[in-house]
DNA sequence: TTGGTCTCCGTAAACGTTTACGGAACTATG
DNA sequence: CATAGTTCCGTAAACGTTTACGGAGACCAA
């Protein structure tokens, strides 16, 4: 005799009554609610997963998908583990459980997407490594499956999704560089069609333009978003016959590239160009320490919980007013790398 | 009308059968198994993972145990990733899913398994970060449910584990230190209970004593394995009044903020002190580089795949010579960091 | 024809839950 | 005492699969 006929069996009573004690049903005696719940505890009692969900089709597990391998990631793993920490946060308060599924790089994202949803694996999902051109938002939209995304596509008009704002870094950094006499500045995308190269490039031209500057094609550079991107990147740009005198790099892990690229030509982030990067755990041990644009992980994640479960029926009374298309904005933690105007007078050492 | 019964519906015959056919079953007709497939192609019939689950009892799936939070994780962005790439490559031939189970950094991680198991989520699990200490262990022995651990514990014996080959890196390392002339090397060990810790330092002490040298307690350092640590540790270790010639880096992403917390001092690896560490995507993009221990993540995963699978007497005959209790080995990668000789005769600049 | 073997398929039970339904015991009300 | 209402609990169906079992038909040999 296994699970709740066990537990029944051990109290004596049936087991409709055992099941509705455990999940807090108003019609049982709380004498007997109590007796359940101990005998539950005593015997180690877990509701067995699947049979819960057959019957109720709802799984209490939303998953968070992520494609494994290396060669593509551009955020560190602190970066998602952070995020998790927030999502679960939330989660905890519903008894919901996350689980990070794994698509294999080998296998085609939508695929595996279909093969999750038509298994009936998760109540919900979040997306990340949004591409520009998304087809998994169209699959989920059409099914009525739960889903947030992190990250903008251009076919996810009317779904949920959270960004980072990368507008306000383009605007911000551009605003600050030009203000310290910057008139060439070049600027960082990822190889791929991720959506916020996009969006990155556009509002630095914009923001330019603003200050009657253009962004010239050869200051765009592309780069797998990573350390050897990053190295590749510098490589490339003091090869310019004429150098931009700062960088803007919009993802994560490509600073350290970046400045030993520079480094090996005796190039110094600080003094001899103004650098601008993204926080990550290390950009402070860098040298100098980075100037960067920075925003709390954890609550990235909170806000993808709660957008995500504001499109569930079961949970949404809980977050009325949750945010459904929004940006998340970044602060900009001054290092060291930036700090220096064109026209010769530094404005530290 | 649903799942299956609306494909046999569709088809014109029985439940049955066309379970049957999709299961590979040798009792059907092949005409008809080709029916069934093209069927299901075409409706998009995927089974339902709680039905079937709760009538085999078994769930295709595979956890990978971790924690999120970011504050004590001593790997690199890449690490897991790669890992998990190596996993999958395995679990694909099987129709295995792998998926991380994320215990929150709010839980206790027995607590979670304790969950995880009873709720029959996977049919096997692989454990990292793995405590000296380990009670989920024995839980999972206890209930014999398939697992292997990446990492050893005191606790382990006789079950399976993969685990780096911390000893042949602290021998290899301390006598090339030792063969270059160093008398004082430094050691470093993560804060908290990791067995690795012990592991390593205790094969430091061992390979010094072979030399006649002994491991002094004030050049054992302990720190969060993070950047920030790295940084605690170079500042703690220039304290010294008898500065130690060489140190020698466990964790993986301590090693930058340890140059940084040299050069505040003016202190260069590979000039003033002799840096050796372990690989990591930007080891090579540190100035100088770093001379590091580095592995096939991807092999280690297969490697972690083959010795679980071995234990699961649906797929052992597959893995009949599986490793079971392996260290895995790592390769010197020279770089420029532990680059001199205590004599005073630098052999390179 | 009879009996045996094979191939293929339908039937129904089982997995562990949740929950609609109905009923027994009790309480309150007139 | 009769009736209605309340509280609590047991019964059984349902969720979507897989699979043991048995049977129908085809084929073959005697």
């Amino acid at each position: 005799m296994k699970g709740i006929r066990r537990l029944a069996q051990h109290l004596d009573i049936s087991i409709g009554t055992v099941s509705r004690a455990l999940n807090g049903r108003p019609d049982v005696n709380e004498e007997t609610r109590r007796r359940v719940l101990e005998a539950a505890e005593k015997l180690g009692y877990v509701p067995n997963q699947s049979g819960r969900s057959l019957r109720q089709g709802t799984t209490n597990i939303i998953g968070f998908m992520m494609q494994t391998g290396t060669e593509i990631t551009g955020q560190g793993d602190t970066f998602f583990m952070s995020v998790f920490d927030g999502v679960q946060a939330v989660f905890a308060k519903h008894k919901l459980d996350l689980v990070a599924l794994l698509c294999s790089s080998e296998e085609d994202q939508s695929d595996y997407l279909r093969r999750v949803v038509a298994r009936g694996f998760a109540d919900g999902l979040i997306l990340s490594a949004t591409q520009r051109h998304d087809p998994r938002i169209e699959y989920l939209a059409e099914r009525n499956i739960p889903f947030v995304t992190l990250g903008r596509s251009l076919t996810d008009v009317g779904r949920p999704w959270l960004d980072l704002d990368f507008e306000g870094m383009a605007q911000i950094a551009i605003d600050r560089l030009v203000a310290r006499g910057h008139r060439r500045i070049a600027v960082t995308r990822p190889h791929d069609d991720a959506n916020l190269g996009y969006i990155f490039v556009d509002r630095c031209r914009e923001a330019l333009a603003a200050h009657g500057l253009t962004l010239e094609e050869e200051l765009i550079f592309r780069s797998t978003p990573n350390e050897t991107g990053g190295y590749q990147i510098a490589r490339e740009l003091l090869k310019l016959e004429d150098r931009p005198t700062a960088a803007l790099l919009v993802n994560e892990t490509i600073a350290i590239g970046f400045y030993q690229g520079l480094s090996e030509a005796g190039v110094r982030p600080g003094r001899d160009i103004a650098v601008i990067g993204r926080y990550s755990p290390h950009a402070h041990f860098l040298s100098p320490p980075l100037t960067c644009f920075r925003l709390s992980l954890r609550d990235l994640g909170i806000a993808l919980a709660e957008t995500l479960l504001s499109t569930m029926p079961t949970f949404q009374e809980h977050y009325p007013q949750a945010l459904t298309n929004a940006v998340w904005p970044m602060e900009l933690i001054e290092g060291e790398s930036d700090g220096f105007r064109v026209n010769g007078d530094e404005s530290r050492g």
